[in-house]
DNA sequence: GCTTGACCCCCACGTTGCGGGAGGGCTGAT
DNA sequence: ATCAGCCCTCCCGCAACGTGGGGGTCAAGC
């Protein structure tokens, strides 16, 4: 801690940095430290006599929390609320989720340029033969009502175009990971894993990573689609044929999770 | 292919859609393709009598291998030369790095909120007799020399405060780390491995990865940093201390892999 | 005491990838 | 003939800064 201190930096008086040397301390922009004040989300404590921005050890501990939730790409003005809404341990587990969510896009961005690097992609388009031989003959049924509700949404040409980077071996992948799912939610269902619960929240985070696969599906967005499994059609059938009141349950544990990120699924709409 | 194709909708005429037609097939919006065509990305083929765009389905399909590009966050302007080109090779592995760089500083961020989340972050800063202890007695020389040769820079700033939040544990990783490193830099030597072959370009990368755990490490960077360990001092020791011409070895495979990524080490600078 | 060079100030326009609206033309069905 | 939907071309605006430009400040050196 004390490692570094010259003696004539004695502790007396508050330390206090300009721009410049508080920019290559946290490693951004002097302009952006400037943007920053401009816009209000970090104000230096002070100015100096000639009118110099002037920051504290507090100042610069913001600017730490700032740089956490920028890096996964949540806009200034939202950082700026979250900030003043205080309490350390929240915004830790927050930050830890953003963090994890953005590791994981940003892998499977990675795998998908190191596949058109190999070349091994792009022309994968499964065949309509293929398709049916990994997810059964109801297949092109569930892909035709797909098309139906979603076709020509920006969600729709995005899963599209991820789909697009996909070869075969990634299809097989994501045909086991949905099956394990839905054994774990027909195991958890059995042994009455109550909606709300940690389990339940879990299982219910694992059915929106499975969707976020596709394209970004948030809490709401989930919601939405889990509405459609209590109202008939081929995704009712699919659950409906694996356990009585399968999708219903689904569709509450995801009600639940989502109230528990903030979103009320009473009132929740597509976006 | 054909599916959805109605009676009246013959085969004969070229097929041709308006921009608001191809927005919700492709699921854009019509601003979007407005703001392709007047960059130049994606220029319908025709107009209409009135002046209406008219997209045939070359034009489609050029649109759907961008949204494969763009998903992956390539810039319009390089998906333009992508495109024209076809030498997507270079864009891409470029992309490829800027997402592993992304992904370790996310990393990085992940292990330091994991840790504050643990409360412990305060109390397990290494003393100076601890680092002696994890790294042996020269320790304090090379962090000495170090700091001669780097302290004040953003980087410098920027390996503090990561090792601000590195627990015990973590030093004895990065340690073992570093010397499995090591070994395998020696095993590859003494196998004659040649600089610029596939196996060195991994080793350097591994390197390059090893300084990144302490600051963003560009070829460029690592370049300079190799430098070093041809000119006396410290680091030049600590490799001849392991094997003869070490240092000087593991300056070649990091010139020879900065070249592979389109880095010249002749000319190459800091930052 | 005056200059030098490294900082700092604010102003203002450039960038990327569109969103959104104004003010108008085109087209097909009634 | 008219009306609803399309479509067109400007053009302004957004975030989050980068990149100068013209001009003060600050500590040091002569």
């Amino acid at each position: 801690m004390v490692v570094g201190m010259r003696e004539d930096e004695r502790m007396e008086e508050p330390e206090l940095w300009t721009v410049g040397e508080v920019a290559r301390r946290v490693g951004v922009s002097v302009r952006a430290l400037h943007h920053w004040d401009e816009i209000g989300l970090v104000k230096p404590s002070g100015r100096s006599w000639g009118g110099y921005r002037l920051y504290d050890a507090d100042d610069v501990a913001r600017i730490h929390r700032v740089l956490v939730y920028r890096e996964v790409g949540i806009p200034l003005a939202e950082i700026a609320e979250v900030l003043s809404e205080g309490d350390d341990a929240a915004h830790l587990l927050r930050q830890r989720t953003l963090l994890s969510e953005r590791i994981s896009r940003l892998q499977r961005m990675a795998r998908a340029v190191d596949r058109m690097l190999k070349g091994s992609t792009m022309n994968t388009k499964l065949t309509v033969a293929e398709q049916i031989e990994l997810f059964g003959s109801d297949w092109s049924d569930y892909s035709q009502e797909a098309e139906q509700k979603w076709g020509g949404t920006p969600e729709w040409a995005q899963s599209a175009a991820r789909q697009a980077t996909m070869s075969k071996e990634d299809w097989v992948k994501v045909r086991d990971d949905v099956r394990q799912l839905e054994r774990d939610l027909i195991t958890a269902l059995d042994n009455g894993v109550a909606p709300g619960s940690p389990e339940a929240n879990a299982l219910a985070e694992r059915h929106r990573a499975s969707i976020d696969q596709w394209f970004d599906a948030s809490h709401a967005k989930q919601v939405v689609i889990a509405r459609g499994y209590i109202e008939g059609g081929r995704f009712f059938d699919h659950y409906e044929g694996q356990r009585e009141g399968l999708g219903a349950w689904l569709k509450e544990i995801v009600d639940a999770n989502a109230r528990a990120h903030g979103v009320d699924p009473a009132t929740a709409v597509w976006e």
